[in-house]
DNA sequence: ACTCCATGTGGAAACGTTTCCACGTCTCTT
DNA sequence: AAGAGACGTGGAAACGTTTCCACATGGAGT
């Protein structure tokens, strides 16, 4: 590892010089100047961010808290942050707690430890206490949940969401309506349920005969493909389901499809995330739209803010509209009437 | 923050005995060992690794160089690479470089000059010198090619993976088949393009009238959805395609639905990576599976081999075997002989 | 009674930076 | 002619650890 020192030796000047160089401050010579320039390329000079850091306090990095990034949709807002963040000189660390609350503290230390300037946390089942005492001081961001005001977050309307999908199921016809929620604890989970309940208790009236029932799922492919089997080889099956995102849902589908039940004629399926599978499965799937990537963009602006904004804790709210996404899984040849 | 020194005022001892008791190593006392243990508590203190890695030289961080997180195929990857890592203690910093080589040796700089004790690179497309002249020492691993003998790395063996998508074409029928190879300096891309042109001047003695052509695609789903289109309009339209990878190929699949060609019987696609959107698009995509969760495990492996080895530049080849997945995209009803 | 070694403890240097302070030299103003 | 800047430079402290070294104290072996 070559040092500021090496430098400072090779141009004959002293490491405050070198130092004035790197960081473009204070007063520095002409020939000075060049000779630094020029020994800092001859050796191929980097300036140790530890040691920079150790002094500033500032490490520019930055903490990437979620479950998976195997899945699609954290996927997209980790690239958006990513992108985001590297545009302003700061480095993503990934930290994958595979929906495991004990996983997000362990995780929360190490970026402690490692001097983070700040975390954003996507997808957290944690309550917001845990978050707080976990990160103990750390700017931080929350992606999916509207957070306390003291607080940033971006986020979007779940329970909007949830009531979109479900209306649109009674709108087409389904009376039999099953619910796959997310795992316990997620808050863009319990949003859609909610949305799902509402909706459902408040059409209880107008149609007869319509039932909502909730089965309890954890967000991933395999879950649904099994709650799916299960669910459609009962008697009573359900006539139209609505996942909480759309890896069950597709799950869903293989499972109709496994079973012989026609999408969407005899089974309408909605899910939610709108990522990129949704639009090349058979039949491709309705859904609701949610922006991965411009939330991860925001998520990573609203950190800067806070950042930048040292000891006064400047914090925002962003907020996406949810969208329903018209596909194949809910296109009935005769829909019922409103 | 809390420092070492404060843990050691609380306890009434030295900082000295504060590390010792941090790292278990050296004689300490049992009262004292307690009393630190009860003030780091207290504390709630987090040794800074900053301090930590200036001092030993060592991080606990390794780069994780990718093309893309949301391609699901590099997901799996980093997935793989992650688990390992963090189960080691290690930390894995993210980096996309979006496919552009000066992103690489921009991100690499980057890695240097944060102390990473290593580099996992996967999907580059720059040439061995430049990894070497920018990782400059630097523990590497790289997970898409053989590499030379004296570096590890983790792969495929990607001709054998054309030839296997290529025959199978030709073995069902198809006699005007297209390839649509991945970026220009991606080794996979290259491995494989190199297989199809194997077998198709192979065979063209035996099959009169077979004939192979090459297009150049991006790796992209889009890339893939525009290239098809194009393609599947003109007169002359091709019988079979191998795309270089799943998301060209569903892109492909796509353009086909939207140009009313029949997928498997007026044509034949076979993708590459077996992402689990091949299994659950319509219909569902023969592919040649590289299991990309393993190969990062792998990868990560290796590199720990590397860093515990100390100077004796210990380097390990591990090869993946391409197998091929027979699915809907190439089903044909009736199969010409072979 | 002596040395020897295991045990326990703390002071201080080192890691590679940034930054405060001090000390020059030159040029311009009065 | 003298003082006030502006400009240019370097020494050294500081950041939070680890680790080398020195120095105690005690008991066991001769």
């Amino acid at each position: 590892m070559t040092t500021i020192k090496d430098v400072a030796q090779r141009a004959g000047v002293s490491v405050t010089t070198v130092s004035r160089v790197i960081n473009d401050s204070g007063y520095v010579g002409e020939t000075a100047r060049e000779r630094v320039t020029k020994a800092m390329e001859e050796l191929n000079f980097q300036p140790s961010r530890l040691a920079r850091g150790l002094v500033s306090g500032k490490t520019s990095t930055i903490g990437l808290l979620i479950p998976d990034v195997a899945n699609p949709f954290f996927a997209d807002v980790a690239r958006g942050i990513e992108d985001a963040a590297i545009a302003k000189g700061y480095t993503t660390i990934l930290c994958n707690s595979d929906w495991k609350r004990e996983r997000e503290v362990m995780y929360l230390d190490i970026l402690r430890s490692r001097w983070a300037d700040g975390v954003i946390i996507a997808g957290s089942r944690s309550g917001e206490e845990v978050i707080d005492q976990a990160t103990a001081g750390l700017p931080l961001v929350l992606v999916d949940r509207r957070g306390s005001a003291k607080r940033s977050s971006v986020w979007m309307d779940n329970e909007r969401g949830g009531r979109l999908a479900t209306s649109h199921l009674i709108n087409i016809g389904c009376r039999r309506i099953v619910h796959i929620s997310g795992p316990e604890g997620s808050p863009s989970a319990y949003g859609r349920k909610l949305g799902f309940e509402g909706v459902i208790s408040e059409n209880r009236a107008r149609y007869e005969g319509l039932r909502g029932e909730l089965i309890q799922g954890d967000f991933r492919y395999e879950g649904g493909h099994e709650i799916g089997l299960s669910l459609l080889r009962s008697k009573d099956r359900p006539d139209g389901i609505f996942a909480a995102n759309d890896l069950m849902a597709v799950g869903i589908l293989q499972a109709a499809r496994f079973c012989g039940i026609e999408v969407p004629d005899e089974l309408a399926i909605v899910g939610y995330d709108n990522i990129a599978l949704s639009e090349y499965s058979f039949p491709s799937l309705t859904t609701i739209a949610q922006p991965g990537y411009a939330m991860g963009r925001s998520a990573f602006q609203l950190l800067l803010n806070q950042l930048g904004s040292g000891r006064n804790h400047h914090s925002e709210q962003q907020e996406f509209e949810p969208k329903l996404i018209l596909r194949g899984s809910t296109a009935r040849k005769q829909q019922a009437g409103t």
